[in-house]
DNA sequence: AGCGGTCAAGTTGAT
DNA sequence: ATCAACTTGACCGCT
């Protein structure tokens, strides 16, 4: 139905999010692999990066505009949005790609047309980053990732960067402090759009929950990996100390299991939420979900269809 | 045009 | 010891 835009009045209060990527929409992002960029001459390998970054910049604004039309009011940002930035051979400046200008411009363009219409973007960086390695090279690199991801985040007015807390490696308490000690050593444009989230296998809600006291870093508090890995919180009782850990609109994680909390995987996400996995106690709750499924803007239209009855 | 192997990176747990 | 899974599937090179 083209046209046809949800009416605020009748939504939820909840701001939901999309994650990267469309699944019908022909909005793209493009990137390539370092191997085949290295067997080019050097120009040509900065032209192909020009390309890319412009055609994911102008992407991102069209992704926008999409989002607005439907009421959907968040964005996670692909971390390839600047392919291969901070790869050891392959990466690169921006101020090295020409048209870097435009290329930044249109960023810029993301983050005013954010601000007019109400619009929110994050980062999540991939499992590469970790800030809780005993080894100060993947330290140092993930910093490095975090610096690029804050340098867009600032053109767009992204406000959040999500990281999860990494390994254990047999000891969580001293992986923990070496975490709150990387984070209170972060640049300040990392260090204030810096988030935590719960994670399936390591790290519950109450593990970070301290780090996050500790450093007054938010938690973003994500349900679904919470229910794989529990902790003898119940869900209120997390969403409520996660909420109380936030200086700016909350931002939770939503996903369903794929094939139900009996099939063999209940880790992997499902194409749609099943909307008996929003917990009761978000209803009304004025903060960002940002929904982890497969079937992407379909899922998010979904949701909100069925929330809005 | 379609398809399969590969992709920069770290860590865990299943096999 | 090896390897998928995590995640966001997409890209490259070959047929």
């Amino acid at each position: 139905m083209p046209g046809c835009v949800l009416q605020t009045d009748m939504m939820s209060p909840i701001r939901f999010g999309l994650c990267c990527l469309f699944k019908n929409e022909p909005i793209t992002f493009r990137r390539t692999t370092a191997g085949f960029l290295l067997k080019k001459q050097p120009r040509e390998q900065k032209s192909m990066l020009a390309a890319l970054c412009l055609h994911n910049a102008r992407s991102l604004l069209t992704a926008l505009a999409y989002c607005r039309d439907q009421g959907i009011g968040d964005f996670r940002i692909n971390s390839q949005i600047l392919p291969l930035k901070t790869h050891p051979e392959a990466g690169y400046a921006v101020k090295d790609l020409a048209g870097w200008s435009d290329i930044i411009d249109i960023f810029k363009s993301c983050g005013a047309f954010c601000r007019r219409h109400d619009l929110r973007t994050t980062f999540h960086p991939d499992q590469f980053i970790v800030l809780s390695s005993p080894d100060p090279d993947i330290v140092q690199r993930s910093v490095a990732e975090l610096v690029y991801q804050a340098e867009v985040a600032g053109w767009v007015h992204a406000d959040v960067i999500n990281v999860h807390g990494g390994g254990a490696y047999g000891d969580k308490k001293t992986a923990l402090k070496r975490l709150v000690r990387v984070i209170r050593s972060l640049p300040q444009k990392v260090r204030s759009r810096l988030t935590l989230e719960n994670d399936d296998r390591v790290y519950t809600p109450a593990d970070l929950l301290p780090v996050c006291h500790a450093t007054g870093v938010p938690l973003v508090y994500d349900v679904h990996h919470h229910r794989c890995l529990p902790d003898g919180l119940s869900v209120e009782r997390a969403t409520q100390q996660a909420l109380a850990t936030w200086n700016r609109e909350p931002l939770f994680h939503l996903s369903s299991p794929l094939g139900g909390w009996s099939a063999g995987t209940p880790r992997s996400h499902d194409d749609f939420i099943d909307p008996a996995d929003m917990p009761e106690c978000w209803r009304g709750l004025q903060m960002t979900v940002e929904v982890e499924a497969k079937a992407k803007e379909l899922a998010v239209q979904e949701l909100m269809r069925h929330l809005a009855k």
